[in-house]
DNA sequence: TCTGGGGTCCTAGGACCC
DNA sequence: TCTGGGGTCCTAGGACCC
């Protein structure tokens, strides 16, 4: 007989900053509370969308993404600041070491918002107590908001963090759903975006409590594995862990920038290319990184995009390699129209330490194989004497000839 | 006078090997 | 002697998120 056992689940926070960019501005100028405001790039060079922006900006309308001169006609005193990463950056750390203190299973996701595995930490009290003690730390400290969603999974914790914003805490039990999640929109879902919520619409799914008890023949047809998985989202199924190493395990590292106007002067393009090499040099030193692959993206005039990538045969993380393989894949591949955007990014990317490791463990696999190797021709010289290559030449073992041949047999005729 | 810049993950076809 | 099917790598593109 199988014995029951209680089900023992987990409890995962999700803490996501309010309107991140613009509270940190507000927090480092306190004259700007109350204002609305929105972070923006270069007005002049038609990269003035908005990044971020304060709940009074908004409530005038301005969003994100919207251009700029949009934002400053729908709200006349919209202070517009340029964004100040490095701040971010500092708040964001700081922010982080504030989760740290209650678990170190705290998995960041993006600047502003991580995930914590709070599981067995009753010490610092129950759930709710330890999601207001964080929520209040954060905002005395650092006199930021944020939201916090507590719930059994990582999706349901993320969607119950967006429930109530700012400065909210909303439980999502898997017995709430029903009542909390399913009424939804069926856009409001994490990992349904514009598209998805299209298709999902053409077959008369319009909330995600439809998705969830949609068919799911159907939607593996239409989705493929996303929407086996987006069914079991909606039903509020999702067991990744909170994973505290995914942070250091990035993939790639890019650069990439609009032009002020199109363009096809070659200078110009040599230039912006070479910024971009200088970037994503500068970014790769900071996190130890070496990448094996090199990707280059080009944006025509019309908005179409394509990206062309190549394997590389060693590591890289110099500028002037860098450089290189983007410029030799940007010379066969661009069309002579005008240019919007540029980007290089280095793919297959990992840290210094472990591509050392890496390295290491190949030497050592060669060494042990050569090892192996001259033995055998110490053997097979006593044997053969002086007919010992001949008798390789012949050998019928092919994985043995080829690797005398191919790598050590010149070496040992010397 | 549209739509920035940083990423991740998935799919799909062709090459190549067994 | 014209043929199966699986696995992996490489490349390109698309959807999504913040």
């Amino acid at each position: 007989m199988s014995q029951w056992y209680p089900k023992k689940g987990r409890v995962i926070f999700h803490v996501d900053m309010n309107s991140f960019y613009a509270s940190v501005e507000m927090a480092y100028n306190p004259k700007l509370k109350g204002k609305p405001l929105a972070i923006a790039g270069n007005p002049e060079e038609r990269k003035g969308i908005i990044v971020t922006s304060s709940y009074e900006a908004r409530a005038k309308g301005v969003r994100t993404t919207m251009q700029l001169w949009e934002a400053r006609r729908l709200c006349p005193d919209l202070t517009v600041l340029r964004p100040n990463f490095d701040r971010y950056r500092t708040a964001s750390k700081e922010m982080f070491q504030m989760l740290a203190a209650i678990t170190t299973c705290v998995q960041p996701v993006s600047i502003d918002e991580g995930y914590m595995d709070i599981t067995g930490t009753e010490e610092h009290g129950s759930p709710i107590e330890i999601a207001e003690n964080l929520q209040q730390q954060i905002k005395n400290e650092l006199d930021l908001p944020c939201s916090i969603g507590i719930a059994p999974n990582k999706f349901l914790a993320k969607m119950a963090s967006d429930m109530k914003k700012p400065m909210g805490i909303t439980i999502l039990r898997k017995r709430d759903i029903r009542e909390k999640l399913w009424p939804l929109p069926i856009e409001e879902m994490y990992g349904v975006g514009e598209k998805t919520a299209a298709k999902m619409r053409a077959i008369d799914i319009q909330t995600i409590g439809d998705l969830a008890n949609g068919d799911g023949y159907q939607l593996k047809q239409l989705f493929g594995i996303n929407g086996e998985r987006l069914k079991n989202r909606a039903n509020g199924m999702d067991e990744r862990p909170v994973d505290p190493d995914a942070v250091h395990e990035f993939k790639s590292i890019g650069s990439s920038q609009t032009l002020p106007t199109d363009t096809v002067d070659e200078d110009e393009i040599r230039q912006l290319m070479n910024l971009l090499a200088d970037n994503v040099e500068r970014r790769m030193k900071r996190k130890q990184a070496m990448g094996r692959s090199i990707q280059i993206m080009i944006r025509y005039y019309d908005r179409t995009t394509v990206t062309r990538s190549k394997k590389l045969h060693d590591y890289i993380d110099k500028k002037e390699d860098i450089l290189y393989a983007a410029n030799e894949l940007f010379q066969k591949h661009w069309n002579t129209e005008p240019i919007r955007l540029l980007g290089i990014t280095v793919q297959d990317v990992d840290e210094k330490q472990n591509i050392a490791k890496q390295l290491d463990l190949f030497t050592y696999e060669k060494e042990a194989e050569k090892e192996k190797l001259y033995t055998t021709i110490d053997q097979l010289t006593q044997k053969y004497g002086k007919n010992t290559f001949k008798q390789l030449q012949n050998d019928t073992d092919d994985e043995l000839r080829t690797s005398f041949q191919k790598d050590f047999l010149d070496d040992y005729k010397k």
